[in-house]
Formats: structure tokens, C-alpha cells, sequence
DNA sequence: TATGATATGTTATACTATAACGCTACCGAA
DNA sequence: TTCGGTAGCGTTATAGTATAACATATCATA
């Protein structure tokens, strides 16, 4: 398989014009839909961006810190409300911690691969959400608003490093 | 649809029977398995298999102290790592939350409705987990040990309940 | 400019989860 | 039978995650 369809955290890549293009893409989406991406906002965004690790709210205060943003809890908390409400961040509820989305902040149900060695978290591209639970909550009435779907083990780098 | 086919806690049923005979199978199984369901266990278990809405950590530790038993977080912890391990409980990852599983102990990859009106919980019978996500990490080489999919929205009693 | 809506600053606190250490009870081997 | 190991429980303390509530600021526009 080509390593171009391989998500993008388990695939080489250039990482400063991968986190730089999304960035830049999201000031596009937020002037678009008349979104504001505030200072803080965007210096969180900035800093998932920076990273295909998943990161803890605690995490992104402290790298705020570090740049010299205010540091209480709530600074971290709203600006991830709204990026994840926008959809330019997703939140990896397995490890309650959030990650900046590949896929260019279009309404999507993502699904997720998280690697519990290294810590990275791919976002799979659109998978048609599990069909068989939409069908079976159709049939009994049940409306999906949201479905989270996120798988955990290991990726390929970390099964190769691992016999050694 | 039949109501048969319906996941039981959106479903009519008689709840005295079916949390009974759950706790006998969870009894018969450890048995079986030669593991040791202890008091405390099994009434964690058992509270929340009165319930068909998930419950925190600490609404089982404030039931388990009315019944006696001793009140420290790690008494629940403990009692829930035993019963999520060996699969008589699920923890919902969007709720940080638990539930007794339906399912009879067995080995599977379960998925869940959430329902944010009500806080019940369904465990969807079987769904042979996204596929499509499945074969996309096998794809990328990607191995799956352990899948969350979970799917909020609204149960169909709510949904009725919802149109005065 | 007055007003309302949105965003940020700050303090305090609630909720979720685990580390660490000691004790006891049980079980299997010497 | 006694020794030693394992598993489970009791307890204290603390780590990690998240939000309530209220004050202040900013900005568009009526």
C-alpha cells in the first residue's frame, strides 16, 4: 500500500507544512463562517496541531503558559469547547485528552486508532460509521447525534520496534 | 420490529427477573472460571445491574456505603477493574461512567446507545465491529486490541416523550 | 453613546482516578 | 504444620480532569 493512504500520524510526512496548511485552512473556515479564531484559540489549535499525540487540557495550559497566555483551567477548557464544536478538534474520549482534526474541519464522524505505545492517534478518513449500529438504532428508533468510535493498539511502527 | 429484538433497556421487560437472573450467570460464571466473585463485587455488580443508566464511580461508592460496606474510592475501583476485566461490566468512555454488561460475560466487542435524555444505556446486540475501520488498520498494519464505539442521541421512549 | 452579545480573567470547587503502604486470609509446597 | 507467596481489602493521601460562578473587557450596532 502507498504510504499517501496511510493516515496521516503513521505516515512520514513533513510536519511543519502539514500543521502550518491546517492552520491556515482553519483561519480560512472560521473567516468563512464567520467564526472568530481568537489569539488563544488559535495558539491552542496551533499546539494540537503541533503534535499527533493526543494531548490532556493540562498540557495545552501548560504550553499556553510557556508562551505567555493566562493559565487557570477554564482558558484551556473554552477554547477547546470551541474548536470541538467547530470541528477543527476532536476529543479522544479513551484518554480524555483531544487532538487536532486531518480532515479540515468538515462535519464528519470520524473513528480513531489510538496507539497505546507511542501515545499517537490516527484520525481514519470517513469511515461510513458503523453502518450495522446505525441500522440497528434505526430499527428500534433510537437518532444518532454523535458516535464515537475509537480503536486501541498498536501501530506499525511500534510492532516493528517491538521485536527486536 | 418485534420488542424481543430490542436492546433490553429500551425495551418493556421485567426488570426483578432480569437483573436476578444476570447475577446468577455472573455467578455460575466465575464458578466456572474459577474466579472469585467477593461480596463487594458482586454487590457492585449487582447496583448496577438495578440500573439500566450508567453510574459513576462514586454513585456506587455512596450506594455501597448505605449497604455497609466500606466507602474509599479504591473499594470501587478495584470491585469495577474485576468486573470490566472479565467482562460483566462495560465502562462508557463518554460518561466515565458503568454498566452491567446484557450480554452474558462473553467475549465481544460491544457498542453502545447513549441516550442524553434519560441516561439509559443499550448494549447493542453483536455489532461485528466497523468493519471498515477493521479493515483499515489491517490495511495500514495497524492492530486492534480493544474498540469503543459508542453512539448518543435519543431512545425512542424520550424521543415520544419529546412531541407534548 | 447605550446596549447586548461574546469573549476573557479569576477564584474556587467538583468530579474522576490512582499511588502507596500495611494487613489478613487463603493456598500450595516443603 | 509451617512457611512463603499471592490476592484481596483497609486506609490515607494525592493526582488528574472539568466546570460553576462572577467580574471585566471588547466590539458591533441600534
Amino acid at each position: 500500500m502507498s504510504a499517501s493512504t496511510k493516515p496521516r500520524a503513521f505516515a512520514h510526512h513533513d510536519h511543519e507544512v502539514c500543521a502550518t496548511s491546517a492552520l491556515d485552512s482553519a483561519r480560512r473556515a472560521c473567516i468563512a463562517r464567520d467564526l472568530k479564531l481568537t489569539p488563544v484559540r488559535e495558539k491552542v489549535l496551533n499546539i494540537l496541531l503541533e503534535s499527533h499525540a493526543a494531548l490532556g487540557a493540562y498540557d495545552i495550559l501548560e504550553k499556553l503558559a510557556l508562551e505567555g497566555f493566562r493559565s487557570q483551567p477554564p482558558v484551556a477548557y473554552r477554547a477547546l469547547d470551541f474548536l470541538v464544536e467547530h470541528g477543527f478538534v476532536h476529543k479522544i474520549e479513551r484518554l480524555n485528552a483531544f487532538i487536532a482534526c486531518t480532515h479540515s474541519g468538515e462535519g464528519h464522524s470520524p473513528a480513531f486508532m489510538i496507539c497505546k505505545r507511542c501515545n499517537q492517534v490516527a484520525e481514519a478518513m470517513s469511515v461510513p460509521i458503523s453502518t450495522t449500529l446505525g441500522k440497528a438504532a434505526n430499527a428500534i428508533g433510537f437518532s444518532i447525534d454523535k458516535t464515537v468510535l475509537e480503536a486501541e493498539g498498536m501501530c506499525p511502527r511500534c510492532r516493528q520496534n517491538d521485536t527486536p
